[in-house]
DNA sequence: TATTGTTATACTCTATAACTATA
DNA sequence: TATAGTTATAGAGTATAACAATA
């Protein structure tokens, strides 16, 4: 539906009456899904040069900061299906930013470790990453950052404790 | 990395040490997936039955709302692509859920409207949409949810004012 | 020319089953 | 028997381009 109205000057704008989403807009599945969304499209714009994507830049991050894991632990972690980490972490290793080393004492799996160019790309995306986590911390005020991280965390996890 | 402790008891017990997720777990995207994901998956269980996606429902409830709505309004109210809006609403039209009714003065368009059976199942919907709600709700306590769904909305959308 | 609905299509994300080589 | 990693595959969700009918 869309409406005509006039200004003080005169002027016509046209605008959309909005549509009512009642109940469906205060449920948290889809207030979720809407802010996860305006964050994820967020991301994809400023690693669009860097070609990472919001898994990609979590397993580099968490193997900076746990060299040698292997990768069940890693996917479990992150809650990645290790079928799919495969796939993920092939993508990484071809481009030189990560890699499998063999490990001592169990011939099936796996450490993995950052590559040193793998370093150096993730300060480049720390960079980004907080400029992009600085855009919507500004939406909501810094004050209310850690308040919702914790809520966010008892809605995922509810043995989570703050 | 399997640690393997021994209870008072003297059983062996065997945990895994958590991976530290570090930056990475205070990323306000990483924390509105986890919960998203978590949302969804309980969404999906209650609704198996009635093999009802989110998407789905949303669309029923909205035209609940609001009869006689043009696709176009439907879809953007939502976030769907009005290409996408089209499969998704055979399937409801195709399951005696909802209808595309000819619209008099421009035939073009659709106005769309929930059939009776389609107004039916929204009530048995609805109440597994309360009990789905209360159990998250359940999870940060009443008197945060207000709370997390203006930061929510506050994150998707910068001028919304609550 | 612009809009509404549509088709075709492709890419990402996620999920399951089944395999291999080791343990 | 169980575990780590892998392959193949299928289903959702989401995206773009191009079209027909109508405004």
């Amino acid at each position: 539906m869309i409406k005509i109205s006039r200004t003080a000057d005169d002027d016509l704008v046209a605008f959309e009456s909005p549509v009512a989403l009642g109940p469906v807009g205060n449920l948290l599945g889809y207030a979720l899904r809407r802010a996860q969304l305006a964050v994820f499209a967020d991301f994809a714009e400023r690693m669009a040069e860097d070609d990472i994507r919001p898994a990609q830049y979590s397993v580099l991050k968490v193997l900076q900061l746990n060299p040698g894991l292997r990768q069940a632990q890693v996917s479990e972690a992150l809650g990645i299906k290790r079928t799919n980490f495969v796939p993920l972490f092939d993508t990484l290793e071809r481009r030189g930013l990560a890699e499998r080393r063999k490990v001592e004492g169990d011939r099936r799996s796996f450490a993995l470790y950052l590559t040193r160019a793998g370093t150096r790309l993730l300060t480049v995306l720390d960079e980004k990453i907080a400029a992009h986590e600085a855009k919507f911390v500004g939406r909501i005020g810094l004050a209310n950052k850690d308040t919702l991280l914790g809520l966010l965390q008892r809605i995922a996890d509810p043995s989570f404790e703050e």
